[in-house]
DNA sequence: GGACTCCATAATGTATACCTTTCTACTGCC
DNA sequence: GGCAGTAGAAAGGTATACATTATGGAGTCC
């Protein structure tokens, strides 16, 4: 019984109208940077609307992460939350554990589901993989191909709660994602480990082993934050500072 | 490094005039029962509140899964989330799954700061043995003591990431537990197995094997879920209807 | 008798006004 | 010239007013 799309909703595209996907569309492209103080006021006047949508959307991203508290006040003054390598690496492993937990539930499929979500994700890795073979690939097409495929894994085999949780998860992970391709890029560094880390999943979905699939998700994200992290030090080492 | 306490902030106290604090805590008790139709102007009375703190506090807990949409129509009308046995395994396995990975960590830890977490886990432990000891142990107590018992493992070895997610875990959790207790007590079920199983966290813990805590933690979870369910079911049958 | 439609009611979403608190900047004093 | 105290500005928390939309019921038509 595959769960409903349950609509990315991701920063893809951010309606105006809706402040909280145009607020988490700002931060996590970058467009506020880290550390950048944030007034109710001040916002409502940018994003066009009243302080009450504003309001709404800047305490559920606090709750997410991507805003903090700032300022030694009684009162919370509220920043754009810092980038920090040790936290991607948390919200990485995090992430692999949630969705590694959920997939595992694959063994308990009938092979012929298991094969349909096997190819759907080959397929999904296919277009990532298509975007991703380009001399500069467009970050946002890279980020939303990268996405769908896990999304698809996520979406057809994690609980509500597990994908509560991702969901949370998945504005500070996008942050983070955000900058992942682009980096790479500057930094050298190939894509060629991840498609096989992909394809290892496929093939553990479709042999059916609980086991393997929960190893080569959660190697995934722990790879996929490694490699951040060394394409951060190498950008770093390249542009002078970060 | 231990993590700073972080405040408890369970339903155990609600702050007039804390909005969230109050709601959670009429639903977590069940003062609100589940299916309840919530209207902002009609809590907004009962809690001696305008709308736009009530109003915040519905959106968090929506966004915990506390409350849910109800009614078909496009703007959402909301009601107290249903208690679902399925739900209970997710979220009690869930937070299974993300205390015991954390508690890993506790494996690279010098000798000593694992015997000092040992002991206050045990003596957490004794404190809540003694409540339930008694004929018929304070809810509130018991739940108190069991959360204390965890929320040590939490505070001391979770990253600030998963202890977002626990907190926002913790909201659903303390709804199941808040009648774990009672109903194992009306199901004519000990509490024996949970002092073993916390006693093996305890031993774990002192070892410093990762393995071994985090199976002990998840097996704790993994059974409080099993018993949970079976004290639901013997109830049902005792009482009639759930 | 049942179903459909229309209208009144009430709830949500948004905007704005008010109050309290905090930060800042200016001024006066040491 | 520097520091401290104070006054003004501005931001957050709350309350309320306004606009829009769904809901539920009553009445009518088939």
């Amino acid at each position: 019984m595959p769960k409903p799309p349950a609509g990315a909703s991701l920063p893809i595209s951010a309606p105006e109208g809706d402040a909280y996907a145009q607020l988490l569309h700002l931060v996590v492209r970058g467009d506020l940077a880290p550390g950048t103080r944030l007034t109710e006021p001040a916002l409502a006047l940018r994003l066009g609307l009243s302080r009450t949508p504003v309001r709404e959307a800047m305490q559920r991203l606090q709750l997410e992460g991507l805003l903090v508290p700032a300022g030694g006040g009684e009162r919370p003054r509220v920043a754009v939350a810092p980038l920090d390598i040790d936290e991607a690496r948390a919200v990485y492993q995090t992430t692999g554990l949630l969705e590694g937990a959920g997939a595992r539930g694959v063994s308990e499929w009938p092979a012929l589901r298991r094969r349909t979500l096997a190819t759907a994700l080959r397929q999904a890795d296919k277009e990532f993989r298509d975007i991703a073979r380009a001399k500069t690939p467009d970050p946002a097409l890279l980020f939303e191909k990268h996405h769908a495929f896990h999304q698809r894994i996520v979406d057809e085999t994690a609980t509500s709660v597990s994908r509560a949780l991702l969901h949370s998860l998945g504005s500070r992970l996008a942050r983070y994602e955000w900058f992942h391709g682009p980096l790479l890029q500057l930094a050298g560094l190939p894509f060629a480990p991840t498609y096989d880390e992909h394809q290892a999943i496929v093939i553990a979905v479709r042999s059916g082993s609980a086991d393997d699939v929960e190893r080569a998700i959660r190697a995934n994200w722990t790879n996929a934050a490694e490699r951040l992290a060394q394409a951060i030090m190498r950008a770093r080492a390249a542009i002078g500072s970060y």
